[in-house]
RNA sequence: GGGCGAAUAACUCAGCUGGGAGAGUGCAACCCUUACAAGGUUGAAGUCACAGGUUCGAGCCCUGUUUCGCCCACCA
C-alpha cells in the first residue's frame, strides 16, 4: 500500500497541470462528428480575444464544464465548441493604443497595414484567456477552436449578409444613430450605456423678429442650437394659444426658424417650448421628419463644432456649450439655469458621451426576424431558464428597433458591398467581384465599413460547425442542447442567435438557454477595475486550487440575479477537497487490488445504509445538474461525502476494518468501501475534476480515467423497500449514539472516559439493531460495556436518553452529577412539551381532522404518540433521579 | 414611466408544486480518539421586512406598505 506517499494535506499545484495535459493529449475532450451515442453539444460564449478571465467567465465556464463532464460520464458524445470573438472596437482600441505609444496613428499606417498589425497582435497576445480557461479545467474540444474572423466564419457572415440583403432585410439609409466621437464609429442602441448625470437645464430666449420678446426654450444641450430648424409647442398649451408669430430668430446666428405645433411636446416640462435639432437628437429627428424640417449637422465625427457654427467652429462640443451659454448671457438671452439630473448615453467600449448624429448607415430590419425568434420561445422550441427571463426576452423582441450594423472601424468583417464609380450600381456579393456586374467597369470600390461584432457572434452556433457547408457536425449536433450565459448579453447575443438560427437553419440554435447570475464582490457591488474590488480567478486557483474554486461557484450558482463572491467561502470548499483527500488516504490504507464483490445478503447495516445513501445521492446530483440546480447538486454530494461517508460510515466500519469482528466482516466492508469511494469520486468529478482524477489514479483496483467511469446507478442494489428500512434502522442507531454523546457532553464526562451503558427496550427490532451493531455503538460513543436489561427501574445512578421505545442508561457510579442531569432532563422535557402542545393543538382542531389529507393527519398522530412515549420515559427518569438525590 | 428581483440565525445564502424552518461560516464548550486541527463531538442562536387576506394550516398563494438592487424606455 502506497499511503506513505500521500501527503497529509492535498496540494493541488502540479497535479492540475499534469492531469489537464494528459486529458488533452489523449483526446478525452474530443467529440465524434458521427456517432451512435447520444449527442450533446454546447457552444461556448466566445470570450473576446482581448479578454482576461474574470469571475463571470469562471462561473459560466464551470457550469458548462460540469454539464459536459456529467454527460460524458453518462456515455454521451459530447461537443463543447470553443473559440474567441474578434471584438471589433475593443480590439482595435487596444492595438491603436499600442501604436500610439510608439507615436503612430492608424491613419498614418493605413487600413491594410493596420489590420495586419491587429492580426499580429491577435497571434501574439490574443486568446490568452484560452489558457486561463484551461486552468479552470474546461474540457472543450480544443482541436475545433474557432475565431469569429477565421475563413469559415467569414464565409458564413458573407452568406448571411447577402441573403438578408436579398430578402430585403438589410438596407442602407440616412438616420439618426449613436455616434462615438472617440471610436469614430456608429454604435447600435444596445451599445450605448445610459447613466444618470448632474446637468443643467438652460432657459434660452428665442426672440421674435424685431422684438425683445420671444419664446423661451429649455435645453440641456445649448451647443446643438446651431442645428435647430424649428421650435415646437403643444397646440393645446394655453400659454402659446394666442401666439401670432410664425417664426423666431435663432440666437447667435440670426437665422429665422419656424414655430411648429405638435402634441409630442410635453407641456409640463420646462417652458413648453422645445428647440428642434433633427440632426442631433433622435426625437427631434422624428419630429423633423413629420414636419419636413431641414437636418443640419453641426458637430463633426470627432465631436467638434463644424464650420457652419461660425466663431464656435473647431470647439469641442462641451467647450462650445460653455462658450455658447456665455455668449447668450452676454446678449441677455439666457433667462435662467437650473440643475437637472438626466440620463446621458456613453459608449460601452470607451465610456465617451455618445453623440446622436445624422449618418448614412447599414441596418437590419429586425421585426420579421424577431417575430420568428419570439415564436420559437413561445411555442417551447427553446426554453429559457429561469423562466421569468422569457418575459424580458419577449418584451425586447416586441419593441425592437432596427439594428445598425455598420461600424466605421477597420477591424472586422468588411461589408460585402461594392459600388461602381461609373454607373453607380450596387453589388452585394459573397465573393469579391472584379468588375461592375451591370456596366463591366473595373472602377468598383468596396464599402469601407465593417460589421458590428455581434453580427458574426449571432451565427456562432452554426458557423462554428461548418455552415454553410452541410457538415456531419451540424447534422449531429445542431440544435445544441444548452446555451449558458449571463443575462447581460441576453439581447446582444442570445436574442440575435435566436433570430439568425431560426432564419438560416430553420431551427432554433439551442433547446435550453440557462441564464446564470452575475458575480459581484462580497458587498454585492459589480467587480470593476476602477473600484479595485476585482478578485482574479487565477489567483484564487493558485491559492486554493481549481477544484475548490469550481465547487464554490457551483454551490453559489443558485438561480438568481447575482452571487457574492468571498474568499472565505472558497476556503471552506478547499477544506472539503482536503477532507475528500484524507478520506481517500484512509481508504487506501485498507483497500487492496482485489476487494471482492459485494455480497448483498451479508452486508452490515452500515454497509447497506451507505449504499442506499450513495444511490440517493447519485440521483440527487443527476437531478440537480439536469435541472440547472447546481447548488442542489453540489450540496447533495457535499453532505453525502462529508457527513454521511466520512463522519458516519468510515467511523462505523472501523471495527470491521480493524478486524474486531472477524475476517469475513472485514472483507465485506472493504468491498463496499471501495465501491462507495469510487462512486463518490465519479459524482464529484464534474465539480472537482482534478482531485478526483488524482485519487482515482491511486486506487489499486481501477484502470483508466475517472472521466470514463460511468455515472453511479441510482438504486445501489437495494430495493426501495429495503432502502427505507435500512435508513430507518440506521437513523435509530444514530439517535442512540447521539443520545449517549449528548449525555457525555452535557454532564461533562471526559471524552477519554469509557462508558458503561444499560439498554432497556420494549421493542424487539430496536434491541436487535443495537445488538447486531454493538461494536458500532461502542466505537462511536466510546462505550466499554453495553448490556440489555428487561428491567427499566434502576437502582444505580444513571443518565438516560430516550429513543423511540428504547431507553439508554449511561451508568454513572461515582461520577454522576445529579444537578446537571436534572437540568438536562428538564430541558429536554420542556422541549418535548412544547412540541407536544403544538401537535395536540392541531389534533384537537376538528377542521384539521376533517379537511387535511389523511396521510398528513396520520403523520401528526404518529408524531404525537412518539412524543408522548418519550415524554413519559423522561418524566420517569426525572422522578427516579430526584428520588436518588435524597 | 414600464418590467424584474431581493428582504429567512451574527454573516453569506438554500428552502422547486402550501404541512410546521435548513446549510456553510462565525460563536460557545470539550477533545491532538491510530484519514484529516484545513479535523472531531456537543450546544446556543430565527415573530421567515411590515400590515391585511385566502386556507384546517402560509417563509411559500393574494392585496397593500417600506427598504434595497437591476433592466428597459424618445426624462427637451
Amino acid at each position: 500500500m502506497s499511503s506513505d506517499s500521500l501527503e497529509k494535506g492535498y496540494n493541488p499545484s502540479g497535479i492540475e497541470k499534469k492531469w489537464y495535459e494528459l486529458w488533452e493529449s489523449k483526446g478525452f475532450f474530443a467529440a465524434e462528428d458521427k456517432s451512435d451515442k447520444q449527442a450533446y453539444a454546447i457552444v461556448i460564449p466566445p470570450p473576446n480575444v482581448t479578454g482576461v478571465l474574470h469571475m463571470g467567465h469562471a462561473l459560466n465556464i464551470t457550469i458548462q464544464d460540469i454539464m459536459c463532464r456529467y454527460r460524458r460520464l453518462n456515455g454521451d458524445n459530447v461537443l463543447w465548441m470553443p473559440g474567441t470573438d474578434h471584438a471589433g472596437i475593443a480590439t482595435q482600441n487596444i492595438v491603436e493604443k499600442n501604436l500610439a505609444a510608439q507615436g503612430v496613428s492608424r491613419e498614418e499606417l493605413g487600413r491594410e497595414k493596420f489590420v495586419e498589425q491587429v492580426w499580429k497582435w491577435k497571434e501574439k497576445s490574443g486568446g490568452a484567456i484560452i489558457n486561463q480557461l484551461k486552468r479552470l479545467g474546461a474540457s472543450c474540444d480544443w482541436d475545433r477552436e474557432r475565431f469569429t474572423m477565421d475563413q469559415g466564419l467569414s464565409a458564413a457572415v458573407r452568406k448571411v449578409f447577402v441573403e438578408l440583403y436579398n430578402q430585403g432585410l438589410i438596407y442602407q439609409g440616412q438616420y439618426i444613430i449613436n455616434w462615438c466621437p472617440r471610436c469614430t464609429t456608429a454604435l447600435s442602441d444596445l451599445e450605448v450605456e445610459y447613466e444618470d448625470q448632474d446637468s443643467f437645464l438652460y432657459y434660452i430666449t428665442y426672440p421674435f423678429e424685431n422684438s425683445r420678446n420671444g419664446l423661451v426654450v429649455a435645453t440641456t444641450r445649448p451647443e446643438t442650437m446651431f442645428g435647430d430648424t424649428a421650435v415646437a409647442v403643444n397646440p393645446e398649451d394655453e400659454r402659446h394659444r394666442n401666439l401670432v408669430e410664425q417664426e423666431v430668430c435663432l440666437p447667435l446666428t440670426g437665422k429665422k426658424i419656424p414655430i411648429i405645433r405638435d402634441a409630442y411636446v410635453d407641456t409640463e416640462f420646462g417652458t413648453g417650448a422645445l428647440k428642434v435639432t433633427p440632426a442631433h437628437d433622435p426625437n427631434d429627428f422624428t419630429l423633423g421628419e413629420k414636419h419636413s424640417l431641414k437636418r443640419i449637422k453641426v458637430i463633426d465625427d470627432n465631436g467638434n463644432m463644424m464650420e457652419n457654427t461660425g466663431k464656435f467652429a473647431g470647439l469641442d462640443r462641451f467647450e462650445c456649450r460653455k462658450a455658447a451659454v456665455a455668449a447668450l448671457e452676454e446678449q441677455g438671452l439666457l433667462v435662467k439655469t437650473e440643475p437637472l439630473q438626466n440620463s446621458v448615453g456613453h459608449c460601452y467600449r470607451c465610456k465617451t458621451v455618445v453623440e446622436p448624429s445624422l449618418s448614412k448607415q447599414w441596418f437590419v430590419k429586425v421585426a420579421p426576424l424577431a417575430q420568428e425568434a419570439s415564436d420559437a420561445v413561445k411555442n417551447g422550441q427553446t426554453k429559457i431558464i429561469p423562466d421569468n427571463w422569457s418575459k424580458t426576452y419577449f418584451e425586447w423582441m416586441d419593441n425592437i428597433r432596427d439594428w445598425c450594423i455598420s461600424r466605421q472601424i477597420w477591424w472586422g468583417h468588411r461589408i460585402p458591398v461594392w459600388n461602381c464609380a461609373r454607373c453607380g450600381a450596387v453589388m452585394v456579393e459573397e465573393t469579391d467581384p472584379d468588375r461592375c456586374s451591370s456596366c463591366g467597369a473595373r472602377e468598383i470600390a468596396q464599402e469601407s465599413d465593417v460589421l458590428d461584432t455581434w453580427f458574426s457572434s449571432a451565427l456562432w452556433p452554426f458557423s462554428t460547425m461548418g455552415w454553410p457547408e452541410k457538415t456531419d457536425l451540424l447534422k449531429t449536433f445542431y440544435p445544441t442542447a444548452s446555451l449558458v450565459t449571463g443575462f447581460d448579453i441576453l439581447f446582444f447575443w442570445v436574442a440575435r442567435m435566436m433570430m439568425m438560427g431560426t432564419r438560416f437553419m430553420g431551427d432554433v440554435p439551442f433547446k435550453d438557454v440557462y441564464i446564470h447570475a452575475l458575480v459581484r464582490d462580497e458587498n454585492g457591488k459589480k467587480m470593476s477595475k476602477s473600484k479595485g474590488n476585482v478578485i482574479d480567478p487565477i489567483k484564487v486557483i493558485d491559492h486554493y486550487g481549481a477544484d475548490a474554486f469550481r465547487f464554490t461557484l457551483a454551490a453559489f450558482a443558485a438561480q438568481g440575479r447575482d452571487v457574492k463572491m468571498s474568499e472565505n467561502r472558497v476556503e471552506g470548499y478547499r477544506n472539503f477537497v482536503n477532507k475528500l483527500w484524507n478520506a481517500a488516504r484512509f481508504s487506501l490504507m485498507h483497500l487492496e487490488a482485489d476487494n471482492g464483490d459485494i455480497e448483498y445478503n451479508n452486508l452490515s447495516l452500515a454497509d447497506q445504509w451507505i449504499l442506499s445513501r450513495t444511490a440517493a445521492t447519485a440521483s440527487a446530483v443527476s437531478q440537480g445538474i439536469e435541472s440547472y440546480r447546481f447548488n442542489d447538486a453540489a450540496s447533495a454530494v457535499y453532505q453525502f461525502v462529508w457527513h454521511e461517508f466520512c463522519d458516519w460510515y468510515l467511523e462505523a466500519i472501523k471495527p470491521a476494518l480493524y478486524e474486531k469482528e472477524g475476517v469475513e466482516k472485514k472483507k465485506l466492508a472493504r468491498a463496499v468501501l471501495e465501491k462507495v469511494l469510487e462512486s463518490s469520486l465519479v459524482m464529484l468529478h464534474p465539480f472537482m475534476p482534478f482531485v478526483t482524477e488524482e485519487i482515482w489514479s491511486m486506487l489499486p483496483s481501477v484502470e483508466g480515467s475517472v472521466m470514463h467511469a460511468g455515472f453511479p446507478g441510482r438504486t445501489g442494489g437495494l430495493s426501495a423497500m429495503q432502502a427505507d428500512t435500512v435508513e430507518n434502522d440506521m437513523g435509530f442507531l444514530f439517535e442512540v449514539i447521539s443520545g449517549i454523546r449528548n449525555i457525555r457532553s452535557e454532564i461533562k464526562i471526559k471524552p477519554s472516559t469509557l462508558l458503561s451503558i444499560r439498554v432497556h427496550t420494549t421493542d424487539q427490532a430496536e434491541q436487535r439493531i443495537i445488538e447486531t451493531n454493538r461494536s458500532v455503538v461502542e466505537n462511536l460513543a466510546r462505550v466499554e460495556s453495553l448490556v440489555f436489561s428487561s428491567n427499566n427501574t434502576s437502582t444505580t445512578a444513571s443518565a438516560a436518553a430516550v429513543v423511540k421505545n428504547t431507553t439508554v442508561h449511561v451508568l454513572l457510579e461515582g461520577v454522576i452529577d445529579f444537578d446537571k442531569e436534572e437540568t438536562r432532563l428538564s430541558k429536554e422535557i420542556e422541549k418535548i412539551t412544547k412540541e407536544l402542545l403544538s401537535v395536540s393543538k392541531r389534533l384537537n382542531n376538528e377542521s384539521f381532522l376533517d379537511k387535511a389529507p389523511e396521510d398528513v393527519v396520520e403523520k401528526v398522530k404518529e408524531q404525537q404518540a412518539d412524543l408522548e412515549t418519550k415524554n413519559d420515559k423522561l418524566h420517569l427518569n426525572l422522578a427516579r433521579l430526584k428520588e436518588m438525590k435524597h
